[in-house]
DNA sequence: GACCCAATGTCAACAGTGATAACATTAGCA
DNA sequence: TGCTAATGTTATCACTGTTGACATTGGGTC
C-alpha cells in the first residue's frame, strides 16, 4: 500500500523507541509470564513480527525483564549501603540488615508479577550467571550486611554458610509467603520485615543491639 | 471407520482409567505447568478432546495436581506426627519441628516442578481454600509444632502469629531457593533442614534441646 | 542536496495450542 | 436383548510464537 497524499493525523512508521515501550508494558501486566506478544504489540499499535527486531524472541523479552528487576532490586538494596563499607557501630549494622529485608519485601510487594518472573524458571540462567559474576550484584549485600554484623561485633563469630542460607531463605521465603497472598493478612510489608529480621538476628546468635528508629 | 474382523493386536476404544492416567504422566513432566494437553494426551494413545471428558479443562487439570501436591505434603507431615496430640516431651516437641522442616524440604527436592506449581499463581484459589478450611490440612502441622514447643516448655510463651509467620518464612523460603537452584551446592537437603530449623528454634526463643537422634 | 544502506517496520504464512461441537463406540444396566 | 450414559474421535475455531519476503525510513557519505 503506497499512499502519495499525507495525512496528518498518521502514525509514524517507526514507533522510536518501541523496545523501552516493549519492555515498560510488558513489566506493568498483572501477570508478565503469560503476556502474549502479540497483545503486546497490538497495544502499542504495532506488529507482532516488530517485536523480533529488538528481541531474540518471548524468552529472551522476558530475560530481560528480570535482569532489569535485578537491577531494580539491587537499586533498592544501595540506598544508604554500601558494600564495600563496614558499618560504623552496631546499630547502623543491626539497621543495614533490617533495611535489607524490608527493602526485600516491599519490592516483592509491589512487583509480585517481576518477583515471581525473577524467581520462577523463566530467569534460572540469569540467576546461575549473577552468582558466578565477581561484580557486586543485588547477590553481594546480604552476605556484606551479615559480615557487618560481625564486624560490629554484634554476632560473636564471622557469618558461616549456613547463617547466610538462614538469613536468605527468611527473608525470601516472607516474600514468597506474601506474594502468594498465603500471609496476605498479616499486616504491612514493613510490620512483617522487622519481625522476621528480629528473629532472624536472634537465629544467628546476635546480641540485643538498641536502635533509635529504623 | 467400521471393522468386521477384529486383529488382536487393536487399541481398546476406551482407554480404562485415562483421568489417572493423565495425572499420572503430568505430575512426572519436567515442567508442569507449560505441559500440553496434546502432548500429555498423544503421549497416552488418545486424543486431545479426550481430555475434557475428565477434566474442564487445563486449568482445572493442574489443580487437581496441585490438590494431590498438598494432599502428599500432608501425607509426609503426618509421619509419627499426629497434630491432634502434644508431644510427649521436649525432645519430641523438637523433633517434630525438625522433622517437618526436612519433610518439607525433601518434598520440594524431590517434586520440584509439582512444588512450583502448588506455590504458584495456578494454585492459588486452592491455597485459599485450604486455609479457610476448618479441617486439619498441611497447613495445620506447623502451628501445631509451634504450639508443641509450647506446651512442652521448649519456648517460654504461647507462639505468636509472627513466630509461625517466621518459621514457615524460613523453611518456605530454603525449599524456594532450592527448588530455583540458587543453593544447589549448600549440601544435602537434611542437612540444610537441620541448619535452618536450628537456627529458627534459635529465633523463636527455644531454650537448647539435647535430641538424640532426628 | 542526492544517494544508499542498515535499521525498523509490515504482511502472510506456518505449526502448535486450548477449546468446542458433532459424531462414533462401548460398557453396563433394565 | 436393547437403551442410555460414559467415553472416545474427528473437524474446526481462534489464538499463539516464529519466520521469510517485502516496505519504509532515518542517517551517514559523496
Amino acid at each position: 500500500m503506497k499512499k502519495s497524499s499525507k495525512p496528518i493525523d498518521t502514525v509514524p512508521y517507526h514507533h522510536g523507541d518501541l523496545r523501552r515501550a516493549l519492555l515498560e508494558a510488558a513489566v506493568k501486566a498483572p501477570d508478565i509470564e503469560q503476556i502474549s506478544l502479540r497483545e503486546l504489540a497490538s497495544g502499542l499499535g504495532v506488529s507482532a513480527a516488530a517485536v523480533y527486531r529488538h528481541f531474540d524472541g518471548r524468552e529472551a523479552l522476558l530475560a530481560e525483564l528480570a535482569v532489569g528487576g535485578f537491577e531494580q532490586l539491587q537499586a533498592r538494596f544501595s540506598v544508604g549501603f554500601d558494600p564495600r563499607t563496614l558499618p560504623a557501630d552496631a546499630p547502623q549494622a543491626v539497621q543495614r540488615l533490617h533495611r535489607l529485608g524490608v527493602a526485600y519485601l516491599r519490592f516483592a510487594d509491589e512487583q509480585p508479577a517481576l518477583w515471581r518472573l525473577m524467581f520462577g524458571t523463566h530467569a534460572a540462567q540469569i540467576r546461575a550467571d549473577a552468582l558466578q559474576t565477581g561484580e557486586p550484584t543485588s547477590y553481594s549485600y546480604l552476605p556484606a550486611a551479615l559480615q557487618g554484623l560481625y564486624s560490629a561485633g554484634v554476632i560473636p563469630a564471622p557469618p558461616e554458610a549456613g547463617d547466610v542460607l538462614f538469613t536468605w531463605s527468611a527473608i525470601h521465603g516472607a516474600a514468597a509467603l506474601r506474594v502468594g497472598s498465603v500471609a496476605a493478612a498479616q499486616g504491612e510489608v514493613e510490620y512483617i520485615g522487622e519481625g522476621v529480621v528480629q528473629r532472624i538476628l536472634r537465629g544467628i546468635g546476635a546480641r540485643p543491639v538498641a536502635t533509635n528508629s529504623i
